[in-house]
Formats: structure tokens, sequence, C-alpha cells
DNA sequence: CTGTGTTCCTGTTCGC
DNA sequence: TGCGAACAGGAACACA
């Protein structure tokens, strides 16, 4: 499921439920998701508070007070669902989610649980030092935050100069923008007009004058971004938020999904199409894309 | 170094 | 209806 706006949707539903409450027992029920858990996770886990939840990417990071981190990745097909506490004898099993694959829960001494349900196990948790995140593998090479103050034309520009891929492919790059995924370059390149295919650099000016296309660029992925955390992310195949409930964003994207329907940009005549670009579907308008 | 293709895994949908 | 193929929101890794 999770792209950007959805880890966020997620953070946001599980921080009251995680922050300032303490672990009283953790149930590990796998060796291992797409990496193994750390070595005693229960145990290193048990009687920690929680301090903070917060996001980097589409990663969730549950800062500790002994100074560890918990860092969650759902990967595909991850996703977290909150029991409240005193009603775990009413607690259903939300749609779409079979018991067999939930593969971690998290008890906390407010009452409540919180279960981490994965089918194709693509998500992963580890526990790293907090100062030490930054410098981990799978963090260092990570790009700039979409939504943060450093997000501009001047440094999309920065970013993609010279760059030979498609302008899909560089965007989709977790080391140049972190948190975009598929769905999100595809409706942002939509709204900004540009084409998934051209080239990466093709749309840095090297004049260094003002960038309009960039600008535009940048706009339409904070406008996208933003406008689906409002909406609490998008829900494909019933993905259910932490409390069961449905995203509706995708009720809002413009082209995701949406081969065969015309182009709601204004006065465009197009047709969105869907093509395979590296391996995953790209959805766009061949007539206001350029 | 850069860019592309493969791979991990299960579930759902689509075409015959 | 059944059945196999294609495809799914991510990203590390191998390789040219």
């Amino acid at each position: 499921m999770p792209e950007l706006p959805e880890v966020e949707t997620v953070r946001r539903g599980l921080a009251p439920v995680f922050e300032g409450a303490t672990f009283t027992r953790v149930d590990q029920r796998r060796a291992d998701l797409r990496l193994p858990f750390p070595q005693d996770f229960a145990k290193r886990l048990i009687g920690r508070r929680v301090l903070k939840l917060r996001r980097r990417a589409k990663y969730l990071i549950a800062e500790l007070d002994d100074g560890e981190a918990l860092v969650m990745h759902l990967g595909m097909s991850g996703s977290f669902r909150i029991d409240k506490g005193a009603s775990l004898a009413n607690t259903h099993i939300a749609k779409g989610q079979n018991p067999a694959h939930d593969h971690v829960v998290f008890h906390f001494d407010n009452g409540a649980s919180v279960t981490y349900n994965d089918p194709r196990r693509f998500g992963c948790m580890l526990l790293l030092h907090s100062n030490e995140i930054e410098k981990h593998p799978l963090f260092e090479g990570l790009g700039i935050e979409p939504l943060g103050n450093e997000m501009n034309a001047q440094k999309l520009a920065d970013e993609l100069h010279g760059r030979k891929t498609s302008l899909k492919a560089a965007l989709l790059d977790q080391g140049n923008i972190a948190g975009l995924g598929n769905i999100y370059v595809c409706e942002a390149l939509h709204r900004a007009g540009l084409s998934p295919f051209r080239a990466a650099g093709s749309v840095v000016d090297v004049s260094g004058k003002p960038m309009p296309t960039l600008e535009r660029l940048a706009r339409a992925i904070k406008d996208v971004l933003r406008e689906a955390i409002e909406a609490g992310g998008s829900s494909l195949r019933d993905h259910r938020q932490t409390d069961g409930s449905l995203g509706y964003f995708q009720h809002n994207f413009r082209v995701y999904d949406r081969e065969g329907e015309p182009c709601p940009t204004k006065d465009c005549k197009g047709v969105v199409a869907r093509k395979m670009q590296n391996g995953r579907s790209t959805f766009y308008c061949p007539v206001c894309q350029k």
C-alpha cells in the first residue's frame, strides 16, 4: 500500500497509542520479514517507553526512552491494526487481513495492542541507536523529504541535472526524493504536464534562469502529497487505516488506475494510457504530458 | 558511477 | 467454474 501519504496516515493513527506508552509484551511470530528481526527483538522492547513516533521517507520511527529506535517499513503490503484495550474480546479481524499474516503484536501498558500484518513480507523492522539512524545503510542514501523546507525547484534541478534515466524513474528513486511511489509519481507528473518518459535531465534549464517547469513539478509533488494525506491516503484493494477506515484519495486520482478514461485536464481531449516502464505501470496522458 | 532488470512473497484479477 | 498468467502500493541487489 504505502507511499508517503499512507505512511503518514498510519503514523497519525498510531501516534496516540504509541507515544507515552510502554511495551508490556511483544509477540514476534516469525524470524524475518524482508530482513531478519533484530536479535532479542521482543526483549529489547519490553519495558521501553515510546517518546515519539515520527516518519522519515516511508519509514516509521518510534524513539524509545533508552536511546534506541524501533524502525518500521511497510513494504508493499504491510498494515497495522489497533485493538483498544478492554474490548480485546471484541477484537475483529479487519477485512482483507488474513490472521496468518499477523507477524508482530505489540502490547502496551495503556491496554492497547497493535498488530502488524504483511502478506508479502516486504516490510521490515529494525532496532537502531537513535543517533545512528541517518548513518544506517537504509537511510544514508535517502533524498530529501518532499514536504520539507529543502524541497524546491532548485533542489530538483540539482537532483535531476544530467540524469539520462526517465523522469519517472528519477522521481521514484528514493535517493533523489524520498517518499514518492508509483501512484504519486504518476499523479504529480500529470499535474505538472510532464511526460514520464522524457529524460530526467531534460527538465533542467541549463541557462540557470528561473525554471517554470521545475517550479510546476515541485508544486505538483507537494500538492498531491498534501491532498492525499488530508484524504487519509489511498485505499486500493480495500486497504485500511489503523482504525479500519478507508482512505479516499483514490477517488481523486487523475490518471493512476484510470486507463481508457478521458484526461481530466481542462480542454484536453486525451485518453489516459498505461505503459510498462521499468517493470511497473505508468499511467499518463499522451496529449497533455510533454 | 549509472541505468536496468531480477528478486523477495502472497493475493487478486483477468482472459480463455 | 476452473486455471494459469499477469499484475500489485517497495527497494536491495546483481549485472552490463
